[in-house]
Formats: C-alpha cells, structure tokens, sequence
DNA sequence: TCATTTCACATACCCCGGGTATGTGAATCA
DNA sequence: TGATTCACATACCCGGGGTATGTGAAATGA
C-alpha cells in the first residue's frame, strides 16, 4: 500500500508541529533543539527544514495554533451566555484558567514576544485574541455597560492584565483571588449612574 | 602611575555593564555576542567570564541595574505630591513613561521574564518595584482611598497592565490616551460612596 | 628588596546546535 | 516506461557559549 505524497507531506508536518509545541511548552524555545524534535517526529531535521524555513519558522506556526485554540476556547466560554456583561466576564475567567495550560503559559505568554518579536506577537495575538476583546469591550461601551471611552489603550491595559495574571495563577496564584480582583477592576468601568 | 588591583577590576566590571546594557537595549539578549561586549569594553572574553559566571549571569546583573534605576525614578515621581492618591497616579505615570527607554523595554519588559526566566524575574520586580506599587495600593486602602480588598493579585493585575501599556507607548502607542484609561481603571477602585 | 604568591585578565581550544548544500529513492507525469 | 518532481536523508559548515590554561603585573612577607 503507498502513500500519496500530499498524505505523507501533512502527516509529516503534522508531527512537526505536534511534537515541537510538546517540547517548545515543556522546555521553552531557546531550549529546545530543532533535531530533537524532528527525531521525535520520526523524521530527521532535513525534513522539519523543508517544512520550516528555520526553527523561529516552525515556532511561528506553532504559536499561531495555540492562539487559534485559546481564541476559540475564551469564545466557546462567552458563548455559554447571553448577557453582554456576562458573556465578557465569563471570557475573561477562561482566559485566565487558560494560563495553567503550559503551552499557553510558555509559548504565548513568555517565548513569543522575544522570539518572534513584539511587533509580530502583537500582530498575531491581535487578530486571535485581542480582537475580540477589542469587539466585546466595543459592544458594552455603545450599550452603555461601560463608559463610552476609546476602547484600544483599554484593551491593551486589560490584556497585559490578563495575561500577567494568567503567569501568577499558573505559578501558584490564588486563581479565586485574581478572579475577584479583575472583577472588581471591571466593575470600576461601569457607569457611576 | 600604576593602578590599584582592586581599581581597575571595577572599572572592568564596570566597562561590561555598561557595553552590555547597551548592546542588551539595542539588540535583544539573544542577539549580543559576549565577546563582543567585552571587546567593546576594551578586554576579552576571558575577562567577562572572569566576573561573571555566564552570559547570562552579565545579564542578570544588568537587569538588576536598571531595575534599580526604574524604581528610584518612579519613587522620585510619586515624591513630588502629597497626597497619597496623586503620588499614585504620578508613579503610574512615571513608569508608563519609562517605557520609552529601550534598556527597560527591551531589558526588562522583553527579554527578562524569559532569560532569567519568570520566577527569578518576578522576585527581582518584587523588591524593585512592584513591592512599590503594592505599598502604595496598602496605603491607599487602609486610608480609604480605594476599596480594601487582597492587595497582591490587584497588584499584578496592575502591574501587568502598566508593563503592556508601556510597550505599546513605546512602540508607537498613544500615551496620554494610555494614562487616561489607565487613569480610569484606577478611578474605578475607588469607592462608590 | 627580593622571592613568593595572588589575581585579573588574555589565549587557545572544545563542541553544541542552527543553518545549508547535496544526494536519493519513491511517487507523479508525459 | 522513461523523465521529472518532490519529500525527505546525509554530510558538512561555522558562529558562539563555555572552559582550561598561560602570563605578567600587583600584592605580600621575610
């Protein structure tokens, strides 16, 4: 039985990516080296740079699954409600709890600034992240839940928040705690009416 | 004229931090070469390893330098007011300001969480600044000011917000729109008496 | 004051690992 | 079915962190 060369192409990069986001979350970019995953993916590091053009290459990509993946989780979470308010901080809870996740913690939050540079971080997490915070601060803003402010410097602040708090639970945080706070932060954006 | 022993060590000492804050600053750890640094110092590599025990031993000390520097200048910021709350809002303002400085973004805010890695880098942030920061949020609760709740987890809340707002400052983001929202997320902890 | 020791480096070297250039055999195509 | 493409494997280069060792001038002490 033979293979189709398309077939053999996508499962090779297919374990390129799944063992180097396995070894990039468990011992962090600089760390890890580029032959050693490709053995672990059965292939030798000829392979990973026909798929990759360099190991920042097959990083970039893995990142870029990782943020798909949290985006998709933080949404799943909002979508569960169907109060503005509600489905902002339920959001905003999942993003947290996202931080336990190593991949998360080590690829997105600590390697992809420095690797990829922050410009390009910020690109990405923009679009896969970002964005819908962006939109849902947007929404409660021209729904009179927050007060009317420019929303991007307020989605920078609170993503930088977020994302700090995610690093302090993942390393032993009160999870709870940092939960109230944020809240309480966000209550602070409501009207004083 | 001969030099004392213990003299031209520090000066040595000295040379290598300050080329290695530069080239540090300029272009991101994983870019410098060490002998590079020391040749630009005026010794050699020998020399570098000889007071310190790695390249990123020299970076640590470096961080430790500047982290220093950032807290001292936000202290002296806060010093200019009485009143509790605004000495508040000046430090914030004064840190979001430093980002400005390629040595504390690219140092400190970039590079360091991950050379030194996140522990160590949030111990030294500790006793450099947020240990500031969370003394100011103490204060400020117990007079009143803000509502008393846990002050670590608000206090890296904020600080992480404050870190992400000062890269974007940097890097091309509006500041006074960054104060003002930060200026309302603080705002927002007062109490709604 | 001179022999001895210390020390602040310089020099020479090792070797890991990212990147590249080239080979190869099986799928694809004319 | 022969020519071509392509998905890798193999062999190699070399930059740079780290180390082992040499050296000459300052410090020490008799």
């Amino acid at each position: 039985m033979t293979v189709s060369r398309a077939e053999q192409r996508a499962a090779t990069r297919r374990a390129l990516l799944t063992e180097g986001r396995r070894q990039f979350a468990a011992d962090g970019y600089h760390h890890v080296v580029l032959a050693e995953v490709a053995r672990a993916a059965g292939v030798t590091k000829g392979a990973a740079y026909h798929h990759f053009d360099s190991k920042a290459g097959l990083f970039r990509a893995v990142v870029s699954e990782v943020q798909q993946e949290l985006g998709e989780r933080v949404a799943a979470a909002a979508e569960q409600h169907v109060d503005l308010w509600e489905q902002f901080r339920a959001g905003c809870r999942a993003f947290l709890s996202a931080g336990t996740d190593p991949a998360v913690r080590q690829i997105l939050l600590l390697d992809a600034p420095t690797v990829l540079g922050w410009d390009e971080w910020r690109a990405m997490d923009e679009e896969a992240s970002a964005r819908h915070l962006a939109d849902a601060l947007t929404a409660l803003a021209s729904a009179g839940i927050i007060a009317d402010q420019p929303v991007e410097p307020l989605t920078r602040l609170l993503s930088g928040a977020m994302n700090e708090a995610a690093l302090w639970i993942a390393q032993g945080g009160n999870a709870e705690a940092a939960e109230q706070a944020l809240d309480r932060l966000l209550t602070g954006l409501r009207p004083t009416t």
